[in-house]
RNA sequence: GGGCCUGUAGCUCAAUUGGUCAGAGCAGAGCGCUCAUAACGCUUUGGUUGGGGGUUCGAGUCCCUCCGGGCCUACCA
């Protein structure tokens, strides 16, 4: 049996996610772990809420609430979230677990030994009234070179300058706003990224087949200027994984934690970990994944993200499991997408622009946010969401190709046969025209999902359902019926089995819907079709079957305007 | 400033490593059907593939340049 590992980018703690989160990385994930599983494969999917770091300390504060408490609950809501859109995850972790927060210090402990870190004294900004050092991105000031006031103390905004904080011209908390700052002297360790460039250059070169976008962005990190850059892997923070070596204290390293980046990617495992626990297996359960020498080296591992995560899965995170020395498993294939926009710009959150997740499932169920999302995932370029194209696609596709197919066979063949599917007739030449061309688009289907071309397989998938509303054309059983009914009867069940054969297709793509059909059908579940002409037979006659409700329901102009209205511009 | 990606019919996108590849879906137009969510099927109108130049027997597909969009990164030659 094949084995696949997938994982998706972690979504950061803070606040609610929109869409263009969504469809970057867990939505496709979901999509590729479901046909895997559809097609035989074990599969392993996981994914956790990214919980370390300022930010997350700072939305805490501005709730009023302790920082584990506020993780603790926006890890249940974006859990919820997940739910509602339907995203199968294995498991769902968070990296503040404390599986994360042992093999962390695990792996910090195996590159010190490794010789892979470094101390380095640095001097940083320390706020004597917010009790804290300041990443340079919290400080504002006056820019020195264009005296734009609210400069941040990484880069003017006005003019676009690289800055240093002590450059500010009186610079102040952005958290606090107090001016009282000095420079402290703090020590930090860094990963020796540097002394990795040639095995990573190697390993990368190695790659067949990945994202042109996936390749570049890592060549360009490894090759440009004076090539990798060591990183930071530590900041003074309260609120993350302690710095230590291994099980050992760290020595001069006492109050500070890793950074985000460090422990974010080791989440991927710590989170199957978890799974292993929530499940009350042993070790071996989760590290028949991971480690090579326990079972791993027959998993294919694939790795889901949006471009401004590649650098971290092709450069950091595979130094931390290189360096280490030890058997992990490394990644396979790494799919990478571009953005979404809305509406010609950008989706903001702190300006309540787009649509967010939460509000996207109180205005429609998953599966019509699902289809339009996969059909067009960011993988060429970014991609723009407008309402119009949102309501034209999922009319269209969903309510009348296929939603309306499964209407006119299932209320057809009640009123004209009853209450089973009629055993009258047998296929002849028009289904054997139908099967051969179902087999060659099921091949196709199933190789874009194979190569993960996501837009592709939805094409096909579409193709498929069309195929139904032509056989019915051609073979116009409610014309056949008033002089042959038995023939009528054969075409009707033909047409009826591609109802399951539908629901198994699409079930990676809109899954409630499948869940609908195939229930409606009694036909036992899911069975993925490997021989066409068998999977249209298996109504052969007197099953028991009920008309659903509509699929899906079609949005009107009104209906659109509202839902717009509702999204817009709005102060988050 | 540097690097990368991108610009194909009104819209969203396809086009094996240059050679019937100028296509699909939607929208528009016409016809047909009536089982069905005024749904479905068939036919059809749209493009000198952002502009210009070049290489080649032949270029969306390679090179140069200009224009537009996006991402990453920065003063380094």
């Amino acid at each position: 049996m094949q084995r696949t590992l997938i994982t998706s980018a972690l979504p950061y703690i803070n606040g609610i996610k929109h869409m263009g989160n969504l469809v970057g990385s867990q939505l496709p994930s979901d999509v590729y772990a479901r046909f895997c599983r559809a097609t035989g494969h074990e599969v392993m999917f996981i994914c956790a809420t990214d919980e370390h770091g300022t930010p997350a300390e700072l939305a805490a504060a501005k709730a009023g609430r302790p920082v584990a408490e506020y993780c603790a609950e926006m890890h249940k809501v974006q859990a919820r979230l997940a739910s509602g859109f339907r995203l199968s995850f294995d498991h769902f972790g968070r990296t503040s677990s404390d599986e994360n927060h042992t093999l962390t210090q695990h792996f910090a402990g195996r590159l010190a030994d490794a010789g892979l870190i470094r101390e380095v004294l640095e001097e940083q900004v320390y706020s004597n009234a917010d009790g804290r050092f300041l990443p340079d991105r919290y400080i504002e000031g006056t820019c020195p070179n264009c005296s734009y006031d609210s400069a941040r103390g990484d880069q003017c905004e006005n003019c676009t300058k690289q800055l240093d904080p002590t450059d500010l011209i009186n610079p102040r908390s952005v958290i606090s706003g107090s001016g009282d700052l000095e420079v402290r002297e703090t020590k930090h360790l860094f990963l020796r990224q540097s002394a990795m460039r040639r095995q990573l250059d190697e390993w990368i070169d190695n790659q067949i087949g990945w994202p042109v976008l996936t390749t570049s962005i890592a060549k360009k990190w490894l090759h440009d200027g004076e090539g990798l850059q060591d990183r930071g892997i530590t900041r003074d923070l309260d609120w993350g994984v302690p710095v230590r070596r291994g099980d050992a204290d760290w020595p001069g390293m006492e109050n500070k934690v890793f950074y985000v980046w460090f422990d974010a990617p080791i989440g991927y495992i710590a989170a199957t970990a978890e799974w292993a626990a929530v499940k009350g297996l042993g070790e071996d359960a989760w590290q028949r994944w991971w480690r090579t020498d326990k079972g791993a080296e027959d998993v294919r591992y694939v790795q889901f993200m949006g471009k401004d995560n590649v650098p971290f899965h092709t450069l950091s995170f595979p130094s931390t499991l290189m360096g280490s020395g030890e058997p992990w498993k490394l990644v396979d294939f790494i799919k990478s997408f571009n953005y979404l926009t809305y509406d010609g710009g950008q989706f903001s959150t702190s300006m309540g622009r787009g649509v967010f997740q939460d509000q996207a499932l109180g205005l429609l169920p998953s599966d019509y946010w699902r289809w339009w999302l996969l059909t067009h995932v960011p993988e060429t370029s970014d991609s723009e969401f407008t309402w119009e194209n949102f309501q034209a696609t999922v009319n269209k596709d969903l309510a009348d190709v296929l939603g309306n197919f499964v209407s006119r066979v299932t209320k057809f063949c009640r009123s004209r046969f009853g209450k089973e599917v009629p055993s009258g007739g047998t296929y002849g030449a028009t289904e054997e025209t139908v099967i051969a061309e179902l087999t060659t688009r099921v091949a196709t289907y199933q190789k874009h999902m194979e190569a993960i071309e996501i837009r592709k397989a939805a094409n096909e998938l579409r193709a498929i359902w069309v195929a139904g509303n032509e056989y019915l054309h051609s073979a116009a059983p409610w014309a056949v019926f008033k002089k042959d009914a038995a023939t009528a009867a054969a075409t009707i069940r033909f047409a009826m089995n591609l109802i399951p054969f539908y629901a198994t297709l699409s079930e990676p793509f809109i899954p409630d819907a499948s869940k609908t059909m195939i229930t409606a059908m009694k036909c036992g579940g899911y069975v993925w079709p490997k021989d066409v002409a068998a999977a249209l037979g298996r109504l052969a006659g007197g099953e028991g079957f009920e008309v659903p409700e509509h699929l899906f329901t079609k949005i009107s102009d009104d209906d659109r305007e509202a839902m717009k209205a509702k999204c817009t511009g709005q102060e988050a």
